[in-house]
DNA sequence: GAGGTTTGCTTAATCGTTTAACCCGATGCC
DNA sequence: GGCATCGGGTTAAACGATTAAGCAAACCTC
C-alpha cells in the first residue's frame, strides 16, 4: 500500500529536467539557475525526499556509516561511552554499527572484519585489556590508554588516579589500599600507577588485584589499619563500600572508598560515592573527529613532521582528555590516628551533590 | 597501496566467464557446472571475497541491518538487551545499527526515521515509558510489556513481581514497602501491580514512587515495621539496603531486599541482592526471530484469525518470557515479630552464589 | 534423426546516486 | 562580426550485485 518514495527520477519527471539536474540542485554543486534550484528544494522537502543511502554508498563508496568495537556492553562503563559517540556521530550524520567483541580476542577479530565488510567508513575500538588492534585498510581510531601505541584518545587515567591520591592525601589519609581487577587492562594499570605516583613515598600502599585475590577481606584490612581504598572502578568501590559497611565500620568516619568512571549507581548508594569521572562526551567526541579527519583526508604521510604515530594532523585531537573529581560522601577526613574522630563533618561535604 | 577488492567482476575475468556465472555460483542459485562452481567458490575463498553490501542492497531493497532504539543506553538495564540483540542479529547475518532517544519522546521519532533512511530492514524498539511508537512502513518489534498494545515480546513483568512476592511470603515477611520510580512506566506499573497481586489482603503494603518522594527515608519505615523492601529496580534496591545499612541495620536479619533485573553490581554488593532477573536473550531472541518473520513474510493481513494486533503468525513468537528468580543474600526470613531473632543462618543462603 | 528437454552459460536490465563530459544558445570582447 | 566564454542544462557512464530472459550445444526419446 505504501507509495514508493520519491527518488531524483521521480523528481526530475515532475519538473521535465534530468536527475542530475536534481541531484546538482540538492547538493548544491553543479551549475543550476537559482529559481529552478529552489522549486525542486522546496518540492523535495514537501515530498519528504531522503537520497538512497545505498545508492549513494555504492556510487561514493562512503557507507555513511561506523562501527563501534565494545569489548563488554554489559560492563557498565561502555554503554556512556556507546552512548556519546552516537551521540557525536549522529552530529556529523553518520550511523554506528556495533560490535560487542565480548572481551575474546576473537570474536574482536572477527567483529572488526564484518563491520568493515558492512561498508562502515571507519570504526571505533575500545580494545579488549591489552589487546593490539590489528591494522585494517580502514580508518582506525582507538579509545584505550595514552601509554597504548595506537592510542588515539582516551582519558588521562595515570592523571585521575593522581588527583584522587591527591584528594584522599589532603584529607590526611596515610595508609591506602588500591585495589584493581586485572593487570592485564592498561586502564587500570595506569589508575593504579597514577595513584601509586600520587603519594609519597612514606604513605602505607597495599596493591591488590581481585582478579588473583577474589576472596579479599576488606574489613580486615581497615582493621588493620587502611583508611583509604581506592578502585579502579566503582563496582569494586562499591563492592568495597558494602563490605564495610556490612561489617559495621562506618563510612566515611571510620574509611574513606572512592571509584572511577562515576557508575549509574556511584549518586545512588548511601553514601554516595566519590569517583573520579571521565568525560565519556568529550572523549567520544575527540574519537568521532578523528576519524572524521582520517576518513575525509586519507593521507597516511601528508603531515608534515613526523605525526604519524599519534593522531592524523589536521583537526587537533586531543590524545589525553582529563578526568575530574566528583567528591561526594564516601569520602572524608582520616579517623585521627586510632581514637576515633567524634565529630565528623558530613554536612560539609554532603552538600557538592543533591538528589540524583 | 591496497589492493582493490574482489569483486563479482573481478573473479569472473579471472575465470572468463561472465559475472552472473559467479554470482550463480557462489549462491548456488542458477544452473552453473558443478566442477567450475566448485573452483570459482574455491578461489572466492581464497581471495577473500566478500560482496559488496551496499550493492546488494541497492539490487535487493534489503540493506542486512536492522535498528534497534533504546530510551537510554546509560541506564543499566539496556545494555544487556542491546548486547543480546546484537549477538542473535549477529547470527542471523545482520548488523545492528543503535540509536538512543536519550528518554525523549521527539528524539525517539527522529531515531526511527533516521534508521529508516538508513534502509535499515526493521527495527527493534524498547519505548521509553509508555511511549506509543508510531506506525511505520518498515517491520518493527517492541519490547515493552505483555500488556502494552503493540507489544512484540517482553519479560513477565506482572509474573516476575508475583514470583518475588510468593519468595518475601515465604520466608514470612508481611509488611513490605514497593519501591519504583515513575507510575508511567508500564514495566514498572506491572512489576508493582505483580508484587502487591502476589501478597494476601492481610499483608501491610506502602507503594513508594521516588519520583514522587525522592526523600523517602528508608530507615524510618524499616523502624516503622516493615521488614521487606522490593523495588522496581536493582539501582533502588541498592539505594534501600546501603541506606539501611548505613542506619545500622543487618540485612537481612532485620530487613530484606530485593529487586530486579540482575544489574551488574547485584552479586558485588554484600550482602549480594536479591533479585529477579529478565532473560535478555531470550527476549532479544524472540524479538529478532519476530522481526525476521515479518522481513521475511510482509503479509500483514495473510494471518487466518485477527493475530493482526499481536504477533506475526509465521514463527510462533513468546510474548511473555517467564522471569526468574536469583535469591541472593539480601533476602532472609523476616525477623520475630518485634523481639530480633539471635540467630540468623546466613551461612545455609550464601552458598547459592560463590564469587561472580 | 527430428522434436523436445536439459544443461551451462551469456546478455542485459535494474536498483538510485554521483559526476565527468559534452552541448547549445546567449553574451562579452576587441 | 568572429571568437572565446559562460550559464544552464543534458547524456551517459559508472558503482557491484542480482535476476529474468535468451541462446547454443548436448542429451534424450521414440
Amino acid at each position: 500500500m505504501q507509495a514508493a518514495p520519491p527518488t531524483l527520477q521521480s523528481i526530475a519527471a515532475e519538473f521535465g529536467v534530468s536527475s542530475a539536474t536534481v541531484s546538482n540542485a540538492l547538493s548544491g554543486k553543479g551549475r543550476v539557475s537559482e529559481g529552478l534550484a529552489a522549486r525542486i528544494r522546496a518540492r523535495a522537502e514537501a515530498l519528504g525526499y531522503a537520497p538512497s543511502l545505498p545508492a549513494r554508498a555504492l556510487r561514493t563508496g562512503r557507507s555513511g556509516v561506523i562501527g563501534l568495537v565494545l569489548p563488554d556492553l554489559a560492563n557498565p562503563l561502555f554503554p556512556k561511552i556507546a552512548q556519546a559517540v552516537e551521540a557525536a556521530a549522529a552530529r556529523e550524520g553518520y550511523g554506528v554499527l556495533i560490535a560487542d567483541s565480548h572481551g575474546e580476542v576473537g570474536a574482536q577479530t572477527a567483529a572488526l572484519q564484518r563491520l568493515v565488510q558492512r561498508g562502515a567508513d571507519g570504526i571505533i575500538v575500545v580494545p579488549r585489556r591489552g589487546t593490539r588492534v590489528l591494522e585494517l585498510d580502514v580508518p582506525l581510531a582507538v579509545i584505550d590508554t595514552p601509554a597504548t601505541p595506537g592510542n588515539t584518545v582516551s582519558a588521562d587515567h595515570r592523571a585521575g588516579g593522581a588527583a584522587l591520591a591527591a584528594h584522599l592525601l589532603g584529607l590526611g589519609h596515610l595508609a591506602f589500599a588500591l585495589v584493581g581487577e586485572s593487570r592485564e587492562s592498561s586502564v587500570q594499570r595506569d589508575r593504579v600507577g597514577g595513584l601509586r605516583a600520587g603519594l609519597p613515598q612514606t604513605a602505607r600502599i597495599e596493591t591488590i588485584w581481585l582478579e588473583e585475590a577474589p576472596e579479599t577481606d576488606f574489613p580486615a584490612l581497615a582493621r588493620d589499619g587502611i583508611t583509604a581504598f581506592a578502585a579502579t572502578s566503582d563496582l569494586h568501590a562499591l563492592r568495597i563500600l558494602t563490605a564495610l559497611q556490612r561489617a559495621g565500620l562506618a563510612i566515611p568516619r571510620e574509611a574513606s572508598v572512592a571509584g572511577f568512571d562515576d557508575l549509574a549507581f556511584a549518586a545512588a548508594v548511601t553514601p554516595s560515592l566519590t569517583t573520579m569521572a571521565q568525560d565519556s562526551d568529550r572523549i567520544a567526541g575527540a574519537a568521532v573527529a578523528a576519524l572524521m579527519a582520517r576518513i575525509d583526508g586519507p593521507d597516511p604521510a601528508a603531515s608534515p613532521a613526523g605525526t604519524t604515530g599519534g593522531t592524523t594532523g589536521g583537526t587537533a585531537a586531543e590524545t589525553a582528555v582529563p578526568m575530574t573529581l566528583i567528591a561526594r560522601e564516601s569520602t572524608g577526613p582520616a579517623p585521627a590516628s586510632t581514637r576515633p574522630d567524634p565529630r565528623p563533618h558530613p554536612a560539609t561535604r554532603s552538600q557538592r551533590e543533591t538528589t540524583p
